[in-house]
RNA sequence: GGUCCGAUAGCUCAACUGGAUAGAGCAGCUGCCUUCUAAGCAGCAGGUUCGGGGUUCGAGUCCCUGUCGGAUCACCA
């Protein structure tokens, strides 16, 4: 049974049987801690149509509600605050209905589609901790729609060409000695990476030379020859050049199979790649459309303007006065590939960073402005930066943090605790370092989902590999933990498949609290879909755990001597265990069966 | 300068979108493992929700104003 709507429509009842008055939305909220009961109904808003006072409007629909609802045992009144207690029965019902459905929580698809785009990484630069908490982000938003019934398309699209990459190209072909990651060692994006910081570093020393040669700077900054290698690179990667060409898709190979490897370690994975390469032409002919029918201005010297200051913000080139495109156009042209691609989806989320927000903004009203319906439905993803204690990462500065090294570090700390505790003894080295994997990449995934995306936020490596407190291990060992019982349950016979809901009241408060949070998961999903938030399924999946957690030490399982009792804690732990594994799968996390 | 975002316990974060005495975790202090996993539980302590006005039965939440941090406003991507 769903016991929001059947109360709401319980309450819905008594306030017509009373009050014979049409009433808006009710506020049921949760009661706190110290008073008795679980629902409380918020009734000051209720005093228009009851013509009473608050204290009196709620004792008249208490009353009403134990003696005709069947769902109401006790009340009391504080203030305008009605607490309901609900009946055993109805708990046991919920606690039956969650048990018996092993979608809980799951809408069936129904058809609607979406595209979620993540990552989108620059080739040049292995991926970092920003890029983590962006994966993470996307991947479970993804994860959260599909639950809802959706089919998420999960897309990303590589910056792949351009005179940066160039850069790259040119240092190693200026340093590399045909240096390639078999022969050095490193992952394919770290060996680029390497190269594109020494592109920087060499072209910096010959500017500095000429210009102690007497050269101008802007002079000295075109004549570096490492630069001018990089220019004729991207000259001749334009006019598609083979040789130029065999070399940028030689090191893009290395790139993608580097990203891939850590892609595959974070857990997160892609449904279709756009390259750049293939669509940075695309955005042109809309604009010149845009041109025709009047939506952009084109200026004398032939550069072609969107005037958007009607809408509060500014004036945006977009094609240049030389006829190429800008980002802009780019992101216009892969906007209405990705709708022709796939014509089923109703929108695209796309997770960036909040210091992007003006151009999506700008983005989403020209795509309106040239008539895309889909406009409406674009959203932009935005989060905030990581910091860290140092301040910002730089990567001038060797600030940044490494995915790859910090994935690393989360795992070796895991392993270390898992040692520390003794609970190894039992596990061969493949389970341990299954298990220390999935601990350690919980952790981290868990410190970076759990915070509201539009807050910037700090890591502090120190703190963030926590294993305990309110971390990714602690709601994984209550689901290990929880495993543990039901092994033992099953060794003793108990089997929860035949449990039929018998009453076994009074229930245990502990008992009560766990089954009314596991009630709250679909509206959890729910509202974390709202608000593309994994953070609400994060914090959920802790508090459901701590209260189980709670029940555990204070109810004891297997002392019960009445049978119906214990197995309806089975039942509980089982019921519990189940939500726990699905709702951090929405968040991309796994969980291990001992721990 | 314009626009947008943020500011909550020593630290990192919550607060069901306007509800009750603002909650967790970490750090600090006290207890609880011959009984289902102590990566746990119970407790103590910690707050002028950045300041000042306003709106109302009620404000961390909405409005105005100020302060402090950040982002953004390129014929860069």
């Amino acid at each position: 049974m769903n016991l929001d709507f059947t109360l709401r429509s319980e309450i819905q009842k008594a306030i017509d049987a009373l009050f014979r008055q049409p009433v808006g939305q009710l506020q049921i909220q949760p009661t706190n801690a110290e008073f008795e009961g679980s629902h409380t109904l918020v009734c000051f808003p209720l005093v228009k149509i009851s013509k009473r006072a608050p204290e009196a409007t709620a004792t008249a629909l208490g009353e009403y509600l134990v003696a005709n609802s069947g769902l109401v045992s006790r009340f009391n009144v504080v203030k305008g605050f009605l607490n309901m207690v609900i009946e055993d029965r109805a708990w046991i019902q919920v606690l039956q209905a969650i048990h018996a459905n092993p979608s809980f929580g799951f809408v069936p698809p129904h058809g609607r589609e979406l595209m979620v785009e993540y990552s989108s990484p620059n080739t040049n630069k292995p991926l970092h901790l920003g890029h983590l908490r962006n994966n993470f982000l996307g991947y479970s938003v993804a994860e959260i729609y599909k639950a809802l019934g959706y089919t998420v398309h999960k897309v990303q699209i590589i910056n792949d060409r351009g005179i940066h990459i160039c850069k790259s190209m040119a240092a190693w072909q200026a340093y590399g000695n045909g240096v390639t990651p078999e022969t050095s060692g490193l992952k394919g994006d770290k060996l680029v990476g390497r190269y594109y910081v020494e592109f920087d570093k060499h072209y910096r020393a010959q500017v500095k030379e000429l210009m102690a040669q007497g050269v101008a700077e802007t002079e000295a900054e075109k004549q570096a020859p490492i630069m001018k290698a990089a220019v004729d690179l991207l000259q001749k990667w334009e006019a598609k050049d083979p040789d130029v060409l065999a070399l940028w898709q030689k090191m893009n190979g290395w790139v993608y199979a580097g990203f891939e490897a850590t892609y595959q370690r974070m857990g997160v994975d892609f449904d279709k790649l756009y390259f750049e390469s293939e669509t940075y032409l695309s955005g042109k002919d809309e604009v010149l459309k845009g041109v025709e029918n009047g939506t952009f201005i084109k200026k004398e010297d032939g550069s072609v303007w969107v005037d958007l200051t009607a809408d509060g913000l500014d004036q945006k080139v977009l094609l240049r006065s030389d006829g190429t495109s800008v980002y802009m156009t780019q992101d216009i042209g892969t906007a209405i590939l990705r709708f022709r691609d796939f014509p089923k989806i109703e929108g695209q989320v796309y997770t960036v960073g909040n210091e992007q927000e003006y151009h999506f903004k700008v983005l989403f009203l020209i795509l309106k402005k040239l008539g895309f319906a889909f406009a409406e439905k674009c959203y932009h993803l935005s989060y905030g930066m990581v910091d860290l204690p140092t301040g910002k990462m730089k990567s001038r500065e060797g600030t940044v943090v490494d995915a790859d090294d910090l994935m690393e570090e989360m795992v070796e700390e895991a392993t270390q605790q898992t040692h520390a505790l003794g609970k190894v003894a039992e596990m061969t080295p493949n389970e341990i370092r299954e298990l220390t994997e999935m601990i350690g990449l919980g952790a981290l995934k868990f410190f970076l989902l759990k915070v509201d995306p539009q807050k910037r936020m700090l890591f502090d490596p120190n703190e963030s590999i926590q294993l305990q407190g309110h971390t990714g291990p602690f709601i994984q060992y209550t689901h290990a933990r929880i495993r543990s019982i039901l092994r033992k349950a099953a060794a003793l016979g108990v089997d929860v498949s035949t449990w039929e809901g018998t009453a076994t009241s009074p229930l245990e408060p502990a008992e009560r609290e766990v089954i009314f949070k596991l009630n709250q998961y679909p509206q959890k999903i729910h509202e974390a879909a709202r608000e593309y938030s994994p953070a609400v399924v994060a914090n959920y999946a802790f508090e459901l755990a701590k209260g189980y957690n709670q029940f555990y030490q204070t109810v004891p399982i297997f002392q019960e001597s009445d049978a119906a009792k214990l197995q309806l804690r089975v039942v509980l732990s089982h019921a519990v265990a189940d939500v726990l594994k699905k709702a951090l799968r929405l968040l991309g996390m796994q969980v291990p069966e001992r721990m």
